[in-house]
DNA sequence: CTTTTTTGTGCAACGTCGTTGCGAATAGGG
DNA sequence: CCCTATTCGCAACGACGTTGCACAAAAAAG
């Protein structure tokens, strides 16, 4: 009786959408970010993903590709790091579509994606010409408020 | 005859009024990032008043404490540098207030302040307590535009 | 399945930005 | 002018991120 094939997961699904090939530091890379509300530090995923797993370098590559390719979207923060977080179904390497909202917990330090809450438009001044917009919050988060 | 003291400049008007000594670092930093439009990294201050003036700590240990007395805000870019530019009038140690929209012009890569545009206000989901907005655009500013 | 090609990985070395510790210099007040 | 708290400058360090190059692995070709 010959094995049937197994249907693909969705990390292999996602690889495969891109057009990435399947690797088992994009495998273990995706696996830490998928499902995440917030946006994890180059360094943060390598502590997720165990040390020994991957080195930096190409965990660094691997997230400047996932960026590239629509898989992740980089969320600034106020801190001097960068960090990554899954971008919804839609993007693409042509497009991002993630103009939502980001929240920076002080107490718990995660930045949330408040996916739900869109960007607010501005008018600018004329002559400026905006591609993208980053809407930052810092404060508590709904799982840090005291008590009361 | 005596030598009349000559009235206060602006720079030593601005140190006296947050508390601050003045010294020959202090007022050439503030004498860089006064009046631009735009928010300026470390070394870029570095650069502006001349390499010999100081060195890279003290630079650096001027801006925290200039962020602190409410004479820089911070702003966050989408590179990993930490930009500054001059608060407005009513800042101080005990509170800023620049919430004004910045914009990041991908060719002069200058971070602007818009100070007349201020950042729209968002409804977050319930629990979520924000104490600091920052909305950053980038695109093409005003003088760099294509012509057409 | 085997070979070839293309792409990704890991190591080494490097660069930049920013920080901490500590002795020397100096601003501001008596 | 002198004293003292503050600031400065040097040295060393640390974290994050990048580049070049040889090797390994995934995908494509045969
Ligand atoms: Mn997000
Ligand atoms: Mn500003
Ligand atoms: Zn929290
Ligand atoms: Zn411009």
């Amino acid at each position: 009786m010959p094995p049937l094939p197994s249907p693909p997961d969705r990390i292999t699904q996602t690889l495969v959408r891109h057009g990435l090939r399947q690797t088992p530091v994009r495998r273990a890379v995706l696996a830490a970010v998928a499902g995440k509300g917030y946006a994890l530090s180059g360094p943060e995923i390598e502590r997720e993903i165990g040390p020994g797993t991957t080195d930096r370098i190409t965990l660094y590559r691997t997230l400047k590709s996932f960026e590239q390719h629509g898989l992740l979207h980089r969320v600034p923060d106020d801190t001097d790091v960068l960090r990554y977080a899954a971008c919804s179904i839609e993007c693409s390497a042509e497009a991002h579509f993630d103009n939502h909202v980001h929240f920076r917990c002080g107490t718990c330090t995660h930045t949330y994606c408040l996916s739900q809450v869109a960007v607010p438009a501005v008018a600018l001044p004329g002559g400026f010409r905006a591609d993208r917009r980053h809407y930052l919050l810092s404060g508590t988060c709904q799982l840090c408020q005291p008590a009361g």
